[in-house]
DNA sequence: TATGAATGAGCGTTCATTCAT
DNA sequence: TATGAATGAACGCTCATTCAT
């Protein structure tokens, strides 16, 4: 059983660092320290343990945000720790966190990938920031703004910082900071105190 | 001669639709109605093609780009044309263009690439959007702000919208828009009465 | 297990008979009987293929020889049982052992191939051949001679031999009696009373 | 015209260099300064290009050695003439010369070569060397021995002395001139008083 | 004579996957 | 559960050769 779990880490190391294409099932079964004819035992396929690897990531990340914006006073507040906690994860699982960037379905790793079943736990973080938004706007700290449209962009801002963070060659200090701010402001009711 | 560009045009739409990977030099020259031979004549290697396919697409989007922010009124200003040539760019080349997000330097689509000369060239995005900040906070037009960090936000916003709309599954109407509205109003200065 | 000494046996009969660049590794696989990814498996690439082969067959000939060579009442006899047994041994080998030739750096087979590690067993081939020609100059029966030199020439010589018979397209019977004879005679003291 | 001998020239260098299958046409037309499609025009398939850069080489060497043993005085000293002008033409034509070794009937380069009609070059070669034992017989220079054995065995010696030096990384001095010392000697009539 | 664009068969190699043990 | 031998389709790439100009 513990096995089944180094493969897992093993493929999200691999796939964080390699891309789906440029893991081979056999280095993730080298690092894992296992045989190869394991991992398919365990997993059936690379994609399915891609999306696996995925899945994993994705349900751990989606629990520290929901709990990061349980206690928010208001939505524009509830929104800068959504960021926030969505930064910090990408920092905490710095070895592991891009092969969710990869898996996910903003990515460009590889079109041919069945990216349903991920797609809709992605859809789950594209609705929390919906409905931060739809209570920042009742609550009045977040203007007028269409929500979907919003929501989506919003959630490509935050992805735009972590490809610049751990895909791009540039060093910016101070992104991750910046992005939370940038972000905020961007949709924050002015007439608000908040912040 | 003109079997040369029928091969850069027939690897852009290729490495558009099936990433790096999920292209072959094969499928390229099939597409451009050669030998898979001549492929590698003019091209030299698959590597090679794809840098030179994006390449090719930047330095036309650059132009593009350039004209169309040549004679804004301020830096505010300048900044919503600068959005809206990148995103109309997109659209007039919609089966093209995701090639040149595959071979940016923030895409997840090949770590062992070496972007080094194409990393240049979209440097040079990353300084056109740094000099309008610039301007913009000089003339008024824009608030106080970290240039280098938030030239590489707002390009990681304008990103992030064109890979919801190219890559992934969902269909989000006035996505575009949208887009061009949020990133001008997370740095106007609303002391301004611009737009 | 079997399979592996299947495909090192196919290798030396194809190195053999068709050069090194001559041989493919699917002639290789067929031959032995397997797919051609199992070539790969077990010996990684064409390169060291060849130098598998080859060292095989110089592992087992230094064997054979240095058992030939046990026996001899002195050095102009040793030499006598070296030549002989070597050349026997390409007969016994005939199918094979032309891989050795092409493995060994005094071919032209292929210049490119490092040949440093079967470099050093056949350096032992000559190592033998000096020692064989000091034991007869200290015990009289080989005249006064630059040994290194000379154990060069004696093992071009028998190259020579080795090479009419095999690749050469002209017929000399009793080429190996007289090429024994002949490099006996080119060393061998006149006042001792040996043969 | 002049550009026909460069080809050749060129061709011969490269093959000399890196063997049969190591040079390709386009290596042989680059260094030659003309278009790949000429060398075609000239000498119309790589192998007949390999047999002419053989061919011209061979008929040079011959002329050279016919006239190095015109004045010897008996067989032995004509045997040692013939020796010494072989070795010296692989000096004087170091770049070139290995092309001969690659293409010569004792080659292990490229075993599918058709080596006809250059063969009966090299069979002259062996021939000369045959006279010349026979008339070291005759004149009582060199002792009764099957002339045609011991020419092909003459000649192998002779490639092992070239070999080494050309094609093995081993570094021996005074190679040479102890081959030419061995061979005279393996043959010598003792009873002679010559040299 | 001279060019180099164009062809396409064939190569070495990779790797997801299967399966007997 | 666990191994790794075994498969074979598919890939990037090379290069002798042809041919229109």
């Amino acid at each position: 059983m513990a096995k089944k779990e180094d493969i897992l880490l093993a493929a999200q190391e691999n796939f964080a660092r390699s891309g789906y294409a440029g893991t081979t099932m056999k280095m993730v079964a080298e690092q894992a320290g296992v045989a190869s004819g394991l991992v398919f035992h365990y997993f059936d396929s690379k994609e399915n343990l891609f999306m696996m690897a995925g899945s994993e990531l994705i349900d751990t990340m989606l629990e520290v945000i929901r709990q990061a914006i349980a206690d928010a006073p208001d939505g524009c507040e509830a929104l800068g720790a959504f960021v926030q906690a969505y930064l910090e994860f990408t920092i905490d699982n710095a070895r592991t966190f891009p092969t969710l960037l990869r898996c996910s379905p903003f990515s460009d790793d590889n079109p041919d990938l069945d990216r349903k079943k991920i797609g809709a736990k992605f859809r789950e973080i594209i609705d929390i920031i919906e409905s931060i938004l739809r209570r920042g706007i009742l609550d009045g700290s977040i203007v007028e703004l269409p929500v979907a449209q919003t929501a989506f962009l919003i959630y490509g801002s935050i992805l735009g910082a972590v490809r610049t963070k751990f895909l791009a060659p540039y060093d910016v200090p101070g992104l991750y900071g910046e992005a939370r701010r940038m972000i905020v402001r961007s949709v924050r009711n002015p007439e608000c105190d908040a912040r």
